[in-house]
DNA sequence: CGTCTATTTGAATGTACTCAAAAGCGGTGG
DNA sequence: CCACCGCTTTTGAGTACATTCAAATAGACG
């Protein structure tokens, strides 16, 4: 159960055992199955999850009803609503399995508490939002400068797993672009090839 | 001189008097002009800065050569190569000032130690990289739902300090939209009122 | 006052979207 | 085991938002 988190954890740190047995107290493993959300828009966010198994895509709903697709979180991934977690507001996000999954959740209050007692972790949480920062500005960066196409191919390369494993327009949706556009690129790269 | 950035660090934590004179320790002023860079591409990142006076921006330029700006940096704002500093690669970004201006910097070992010492600070940078995410996801999303003239009137409503300080050329590339486009929307804008 | 940069305006173009419909694919039940 | 249903992907035609290139105008600074 612990296995896979525990190698996460040991990247960042090395744990006393009795902090690491604290540490596994407080996470509470959770399945979702396909299709069902872990958290919806408006409902108040108290968890964040680990990704033991499965895939899910965290994404929100504009003003005109559209979908947009923020993150897709596979094996060894953090996924959270981190924006209403810090103001526990209402959350403008939904978080949906695309498979069954197996999580592990914390909860807001364990994880103060978890950093209180074993500072190491306030680290490790500011590592891992310091690099979705840094995969989401590279993103950002991306959706302005490049074309559609290069976008779809830099994402063939990067995430070459997910592509098996997620429905094509959620691609087109973190793409930012619809799906019948994608469609179009896959259609004019094959014939290039 | 820390006035300022000691009300900061106020809103997340209170410190010792010596651990106070401890940070005011590692801080160093420094002023840039107008039109100079603090951070160039190519080079390696080694501080944070905190904006005491003045205003920056921080982009980087695309394959064909293109600014994309990424962040505008006023007073009270912390401003650096987050990317950079964390991989210890060379910059990918810029950062230029706008105004002549008065920063704090922070050295990135200096701040590593400081953390040791003073576990209260990874949190308040934690914190802070956190904010700068939710920004970014927010910008992101807006980017790709909203169309170029609701994120201008937006950006209006949100940072009218900045609208006032800084040419009309970077408002657009920081909307994702050419300074042509944005004089367009801007007009008619104006015929509507 | 002249020069340099920023902004505006015009015309042509392109990338990506919308709406509509057809084709493909996968799961489920008879 | 195959037929059907729903969902995903593809294809087509018309359109819109935003770009590019070019030139004119306006502003800022020495």
């Amino acid at each position: 159960m612990f296995e896979a988190i525990d190698r996460y954890v040991a990247h960042c740190t090395t744990l006393s055992p009795s902090d690491m047995e604290y540490f596994h107290s407080i996470l509470q493993p959770f399945t979702v199955s396909k299709k069902s959300w872990l958290l919806r828009e408006g409902e108040l966010s108290t968890h964040e999850a680990y990704v033991v198994k499965g895939c899910l895509r965290k994404y929100c709903i504009d003003e005109d009803g559209s979908e947009i697709i923020l993150q897709f979180a596979v094996e060894d991934w953090w996924v959270g609503d981190i924006a209403g977690l810090a103001s526990q507001s209402p959350s403008r996000v939904y978080i949906q399995a695309l498979e069954d999954s197996e999580l592990l959740l914390i909860h807001r209050d364990d994880k103060e508490r978890l950093f209180e007692r074993v500072p190491a972790f306030e680290r490790m949480f500011r590592l891992m939002i310091q690099r979705s920062y840094v995969v989401l500005q590279d993103r950002f960066v991306a959706t302005l400068a490049a074309p559609a196409d290069e976008r779809y191919l830099h994402f063939l390369e990067k995430y070459p797993d997910i592509v098996q494993r997620v429905p094509q327009h959620y691609i087109a949706s973190y793409l930012g672009i619809t799906p019948e556009f994608l469609s179009r690129i896959r259609a004019r790269l094959a014939k290039k090839v």
